[in-house]
DNA sequence: TCGGCATTTTGATCCTGATCAAGGACCGGT
DNA sequence: ACCGGTCCTTGATCAGGATCAAAATGCCGA
């Protein structure tokens, strides 16, 4: 007997491979789910809130984020267009979540048949955004505790060019360096003196604007990131 | 209609929270599970076998971790008796495994209809493992990213005390400083430093043997670890 | 076009943790 | 008890990145 359970995206756990673009299916048709609009660094949601809802971004970049007591902030990840975040397995939010760029969310409303019921397509998504939070999170881990900051950036401006997709080999950073510091765990200082490196050293290339890289040498980031 | 994915884990993301102990549901009665016991630091599996199976620790400790080419590795997480680690989303492990100390294992096989069916107990239990694994990835990054060597040990030592729930106070350290190290993101040498260092103020006690920690005063160390 | 402000870069110095190198302590076997 | 090996600690020095400070650049509105 095949239940709800095993067409809701565990099933890929068990043998096949969970498909590289989610289905597109989070629309707004469902009686429980809202649009909201957050202007550039506007909180979202804070880190402790009850969590009443998760959310999948239609226009924007977010990050969500843990503070310590002195305010050394760890951003977790960065969310692009179609990623669903604030999921959360108990009550309340564990990181807080804020807009990087002007964003538009498709807000849905935490109810328990949210995931049964009528739209199992969503709750594939769902159980797919999990996974994924997840092994990011287990990539992150090495990142943070093995890398270099010049290996980091490379890694970082990698995976970011792999999300984001734009004509081939340029990527336009959503985020401050200080944001890049606080997902990458480093300075700003450092950040900037790593891209400069790599500037330098002709891996990549960056117009004045200097939120924009183009990226010279892909095998040598490749590389380096490992 | 409340489906198997209701029953399944998933229904705690949306209102109730995930209970802190899990059953011990697990058992070798179904025909998918088999024994296995593997000599301290054997390897269980390597990065990037293919994920035959996912596992469950009757008796012993078991690292996940992953390599860079050049050697250096990072343990993703220590899983204690009762914890199920092995878990994938995609065809193969994206860590490495191997048993810290002689370990016992239920192996169960990874077949489709493993989730499904007659074990709900388990299908719970599974989603639990993995959102407890982003859990704990996540709190992970934080360290990682943000914290002192002194903060990280001080944050370890706490959450292995409260995960291995010896006589109060007490924990017996499983692993080696190496581990530790690999995993806090430190070099062995800092570890110790930090271990003394903890002492020497009289937050923590180590018999000679110095395995074993005496948590002397927590108050301190929970607010080293924030 | 100019001025004000935020962001980024660059420079100088400091410091935490890494590295290199010995010592000690514990454990198992004989 | 002794020996050999592994694990842990300690010491000295080094270096990568942090911190402190200031200059350059880009952006936006007047």
């Amino acid at each position: 007997m095949q239940t709800a359970l095993a067409t809701a995206g565990l099933a890929p756990l068990f043998g096949r491979s969970v498909p590289a673009v989610l289905p597109a299916s989070l629309t707004s048709e469902s009686r429980t789910v809202t649009r909201r609009t957050v202007a550039a660094n506007d909180e979202i949601y804070a880190e402790g809130d009850r969590a009443m809802s998760f959310y999948k971004i239609a226009a924007g970049v977010v990050r969500t984020y843990k503070l310590l007591s002195d305010g050394r902030r760890q951003i977790g990840a960065f969310y692009l267009p179609g990623d669903i975040f604030g999921l959360e397995s108990g009550e309340d939010h564990r990181f807080g979540a804020d807009a990087v760029t002007e964003t538009r969310l498709l807000v849905h409303r935490r109810e328990p048949r949210a995931l049964t019921g009528d739209d199992g397509a969503l709750a594939r998504e769902v159980v797919a955004a999990m996974m994924r939070d997840l092994e990011r999170a287990q990539e992150h881990m090495m990142l943070l505790g093995r890398k270099s900051a010049r290996e980091r950036i490379a890694s970082f401006l990698l995976a970011l060019s792999e999300r984001m997709a734009d004509s081939v080999g340029t990527v336009c950073l959503p985020m401050s360096r200080n944001d890049m510091a606080d997902h990458l765990g480093l300075t700003i200082e450092s950040v900037s003196r790593a891209v400069t490196q790599l500037e330098r050293e002709g891996l990549i290339e960056l117009p004045p604007n200097r939120r924009t890289v183009i990226l010279r040498n892909a095998a040598a980031l490749r590389h380096l990131a490992d």
